[in-house]
DNA sequence: CTAAACCCTGTAGTCACTACAGGGTCAAGC
DNA sequence: GCTTGACCCTGTAGTGACTACAGGGTTTAG
């Protein structure tokens, strides 16, 4: 199958697929006469395993490593598991920043529904944060 | 003031703070005989105000068009209001995709701990994920 | 006087794509 | 046989918000 049709299959866009291949995500299938890419049932399942991982969020090479554990017999699910839990703690960091965030929005916009002379959001994104130390 | 008290007063870097000026966030300031940047209150001021802005996660170009209405007289708060308006449905937006997220890792993570053996994480990450429309 | 700590410019790298530019190939209809 | 349009190719540059050098100049403390 050429790499239009694997792409409306995957719903993924063919760039990102050559994209893909270029980060060694997918193997390099073979090529036609005239050097189109020729993919395989095998090609689908790999770019299937990946549009799944890359849809729970998780980076490329992340599912680099996944990808290498499912190809080795020696792999223990405990590996993959790490990854995993990992990936767990980052969504769940990035969950609770988001939360207060958002608190800090609403009360942003609360206060220029009240004070719309002065425009309170203005002044009060001009209040000075607490510097955190930084690296 | 030098760039690097600026930079440990405001907790951002160095290098961000040359960065906003090349983006036209923080004006130029005046350089001493040696071509060094010689900051005022006004920038850090401005520079606070960035940084507030960009905790909370906004865009650049969104911290540019509030900086403007800052500047001009016949701003309307409706017109900061609005951004405000559009960044929390943006975040609500997020918040709830990763909660989504979450709970699909979660899911995943129970079923490895239960089939150790054939590593069912793998197996769930390979089935196929239903293909949305994509552009 | 020297060494460390600071500053400068300019460029390239990050991540996961996306968007061209500038070409080649193929199938259908005239 | 020729054109038109849909498809494919490579290679490069852009996105956002920085970060990390390389390769220099300046200032300050001992």
């Amino acid at each position: 199958m050429k790499i239009g049709e694997l792409a409306t299959g995957s719903g993924c866009s063919i760039e990102t697929i050559r994209y893909y291949e270029r980060e060694g995500l997918l193997p390099p299938p073979v090529r036609t006469s005239s050097n189109y890419r020729d993919y395989d049932d095998g090609h689908v399942e790999l770019l299937g395993f990946v549009r799944h991982c890359r849809s729970l969020d998780m980076g490329l090479a992340d599912v680099q490593r996944l990808l290498a554990f499912r190809q080795d017999p020696q792999a223990h699910c405990a590996d993959v598991n790490g990854i995993l839990e990992q990936h767990i703690a980052h969504v769940a960091k990035r969950l609770a920043e988001l939360q207060t965030l958002q608190k800090q929005l609403l009360k942003l916009r609360a206060r220029c529904r009240k004070e719309v002379k002065a425009c309170g959001v203005l002044q009060a994104l001009n209040d000075r944060l607490p510097v955190h130390p930084s690296k």
